[in-house]
DNA sequence: CGCTTCGTACGATAGCTCTCGTAGTACGGG
DNA sequence: CCCGTACTACGAGAGCTATCGTACGAAGCG
C-alpha cells in the first residue's frame, strides 16, 4: 500500500545498457516467429506501440513473455505509460553496436514475408 | 554388405533447397556462439574447411550435431571426401536469397569480437 | 468505491537443444 | 585383411523455451 506522489510512472523495467547488448541475443530473439513480427511491425513507425496494439495468435502471458525476450536481449525498449506499456525498437544503440545489422534483417524478413506470399 | 561399383561417394546429405532456407532458421543457427565461430572461419576463406579442421570446446559429437544444425538450416554445404567432410558457406544462396545479411551479420560478429576484446 | 482494461507473476507442461559417452560405419593405407 | 582416422548414430541427461491457465496488481473511469 505505499503511496506515491509522483505523477509520473513508478514501474520501472530493467534494460540492458548499450554494451550489455550481445549478437547472440539479437538473434536469438529474432529466430522466433512472433517476436519477428513485433518487431517488424514496430520498424514501420516511429512511435511507440502499446503491447496491446499487436494482435498475436497466442494468449496474453505468452505475449507479455515474447517482449520481456526482446527487451532483456536490448531490441525493443518499454515504458509504462498508464496502464499501457508501449514498446519501441532500440534503433540507436542497435546501429551504433552493429550498424546495418538491423536493417538487413528487417530487409530479409520483408523478403522471405513477399517470397512466402505473406505480403508486406 | 551392398557393394558400390561407383568410386565417387555414395554417402550424400540432406540439403534444404535455396527455396527452402528460412530466415529463422538462419538467425537461429547463428545464435549460437560455437556455430558462429565455425562460420566466422569458413566466411575467412573461398575453401572448404573438413570438419576436423575446427577445434571446438566441445565433443566430436557435438560438433557434428552444430554442423548438422548448420547444414539444415542452409547456412553451410557439406560434402564427403574421402573420410573427411568438407564444409563450404552457401553464400550464393545465402546472397541470393537475403542480400547483404551474411555480410551484416559477420560484421556485427566481427565488431562484437573486437569489442569484447577477443580480436579478429 | 467498484468496474474495466492492461499487463504481470507463478506454476505447469511439452518439446526442443546442447552436451556427453559409447558404440559403430565408411574410407584409405599398408 | 587389418588398422587408424574421420565422422555418425543412438541414448541419455540437464536446461532452456514456448505455451497455457489462473490469479493477481496498477491505472483510469465513472
Amino acid at each position: 500500500m505505499r503511496r506515491v506522489t509522483t505523477v509520473t510512472n513508478t514501474r520501472e523495467l530493467a534494460h540492458p545498457a548499450r554494451e550489455e547488448i550481445r549478437l547472440e541475443g539479437i538473434l536469438h530473439a529474432l529466430s522466433d516467429p512472433m517476436r519477428m513480427r513485433v518487431v517488424r511491425a514496430l520498424a514501420t513507425t516511429e512511435d511507440e506501440l502499446s503491447c496491446s496494439h499487436f494482435v498475436l495468435p497466442v494468449t496474453k502471458s505468452t505475449t507479455t513473455h515474447h517482449f520481456r525476450v526482446l527487451r532483456e536481449s536490448g531490441v525493443i525498449q518499454q515504458v509504462y505509460r498508464g496502464t499501457a506499456k508501449m514498446n519501441g525498437l532500440r534503433r540507436a544503440d542497435l546501429d551504433a553496436l552493429f550498424p546495418g545489422l538491423l536493417d538487413s534483417i528487417l530487409e530479409a524478413a520483408s523478403r522471405e514475408a513477399g517470397r512466402l506470399g505473406d505480403e508486406a
